[in-house]
RNA sequence: GGCGGCUUAGCCAAGCAGCAAGGCGACGGUCUGCAAAACCGUUAUGCUCGGGUGCAAAUCCCGAAGCCGCCUCCA
């Protein structure tokens, strides 16, 4: 399959370093508020690579990190740390707005259909590992320290500015914060950060007691779970000057190694012109978009409709047009699961057309196009063998179609005055359709058997009154939730 | 100031040199007691604009315009 690298910046033949088996890790949540869509976005970008991969046949191990502690407010490694401002504003522990916020973290990506990484690693939880490897770093000569802590010297990099290409020459020290005399390079950072009596959460080490800085758990625990080479590392596009160009630099000087093979960015979901962003005041959550009567799987197939490397747009209007198309799809796997598997055949080129744009860089809307195909042809055949296939894709696509259209059959005898069966009829529903629902489309057809049409009417308005449209076929009807 | 990205139908969005995928929406038709679903058909002689290279350009090159992101925490 081929990845886009931003590394090499164009897509690269992805080859993993052990046959068969892929290592991912995963930027994940700092945990002091609740995540927002846009973040979403990102996870949602990171299941669908490792269930590509998957799909692809590899055994993939995902790894994404927690970040419960050094996640500054500022860059001037001298601000307040997110946990504990958080912690103070709500008056409560560090560690219980961490527990708090990464337990909705979970249960939001749950109802996103994110699969749960293999591994889930909190920062706090490995502070011996991130102070071994900043030994590592400093007993390379890569650090040195000032009044702050440990400080990085990334003028020992030559490849410093490689993954974001920056011209670091060109670059406005201090544009934007103020300069701090004692680097030697504007683009050092902090390694550990001493000095802060006012920081909550502090631990022991060689250079005193601190915190660490925000990079090192990303290099420590990803290596720690994936090894000193690794095949893949995700986040957004807004990581790539600092958080990554920093990482790499710091697993190059411990490890002396390339670490990662292939940096994978995804880009923002945008609202109008602008990001989804915390300061920008636009945050929508998962509950939000619920409230809104849309789908945490009408928001995954949002997503699914662009390239992960493309921005995509966020508004009400490309929002229900998913919703429509997902509905779209459940009602073909309600229709199709009534239907017999006449000829898997033909069904071919559309697997392998699906499975060639997977593995093209994820070009998922390419593989939508496929599933859409499956749709319009199979429903001319009413071959189920459609559905089996779209069943199949949902590996990747994680829109939980077998779930969403799961049907229950209510079927029964409708008998003459002698009580002779002349008519077997069905009540096709979800399960969880209220029995008095199904009832009301039962009375229905009797209805619409005696050509009572206005009884069928009102009885059709009385469904309608309970949340339920009825559509009827040739033996029976099926009643689903008004969309 | 530096770096990066985007501009394709009413909307969302693929395509990265060889007749402009797909979805949503809209409109017309078939079916239906009426609907719904489904099916059939229509919906970009053109891809922000101007040059250039090619037999051939939405795709490559040069230039312009507009929009956005990062360089402060941010997916």
């Amino acid at each position: 399959m081929k990845l886009y690298n931003t590394l090499t910046r164009r897509k690269d033949e992805f080859v993993p370093l052990v046959p068969g088996k892929v290592g991912i890790y995963t930027c994940g949540p700092t945990v002091y508020l609740f995540a927002h869509i846009g973040n979403f976005r990102a996870y949602v970008f990171a299941d669908t690579l490792r269930r590509v991969l998957e799909y692809l046949g590899y055994e993939v191990k995902h790894v994404m990190n927690v970040t419960d502690v050094g996640h500054l407010t500022s860059d001037e490694d001298t601000g307040e740390d997110k946990l504990d401002k958080e912690a103070r504003l709500e008056g409560k522990k560090p560690e219980e707005i961490a527990q708090f916020y990464e337990q909705a973290f979970f249960a939001d990506a749950a109802k996103l259909s994110i699969l749960r990484p293999n591994v889930v690693c909190r920062a706090t939880e490995h502070i011996p590992e991130m102070i071994e490897l900043v030994r590592r770093i400093e007993a390379n000569g890569f650090a040195y320290r000032t009044a702050v802590g440990l400080i990085f010297d990334t003028g020992k990099y030559p490849e410093y500015a490689l993954l974001s290409r920056l011209n670091l020459a060109e670059q406005q020290a201090g544009a934007r914060t103020r300069v701090d005399p004692e680097r030697r390079n504007p683009s050092d950072f902090a390694l550990w950060i001493t000095n802060q009596p006012n920081h909550l959460m502090q631990w022991d080490s060689p250079w005193g007691r601190g915190f660490p800085g925000w990079h090192v758990e990303c290099s420590a625990m990803s290596i720690k779970y994936l090894g000193e080479r690794f095949d893949i590392h995700t986040g957004g596009i807004d990581h790539i000057p600092v958080h990554h160009t920093n990482e790499r630099a710091q697993n190059f000087a411990a490890t002396g190694k390339e670490v990662v093979v292939h940096w994978m960015h995804n880009a923002f979901l945008v609202i109008g012109d602008a990001r989804m962003g915390k300061s920008e005041g636009n945050l929508v959550t998962v509950s939000e978009l619920e409230k809104r009567g849309v789908s945490p799987a009408g928001f995954r197939y949002l997503c699914q409709t662009a390239l992960y490397r493309m921005p995509l747009s966020f508004t009400a209007e490309s929002l229900s047009s998913a919703q429509n198309s997902l509905r779209g799809l459940v009602d073909f796997g309600r229709n199709a699961q009534g239907w017999p598997v006449k000829d898997a055949a033909w069904t071919e080129p559309y697997r392998q057309e699906f499975k060639d744009a997977v593995a093209d860089d994820m070009n998922i809307p390419q593989g939508l196009a496929a599933v859409w195909s499956l749709v319009r042809e199979g429903n001319q055949r009413q071959d189920r063998a459609a559905w089996d296939a779209i069943l199949d894709f949902d590996r990747v696509l994680g829109l939980g179609l077998g779930k969403l259209s799961e049907t229950q059959v209510h079927e029964y005898k409708v008998s003459d005055s002698s009580n002779v069966t002349i008519a077997v009829r069905f009540v096709a529903s979800p399960p969880g359709t209220p029995a008095e629902v199904v009832a009301l489309a039962e009375k229905r057809q009797a209805a619409r058997d005696a050509r009572d049409w206005d009884a069928a009417d009102h009885l059709r308005r009385d469904i309608l009154d309970r949340g339920y449209v009825v559509e009827d076929t040739k033996d029976g009807c099926s009643v689903k939730p008004r969309p």
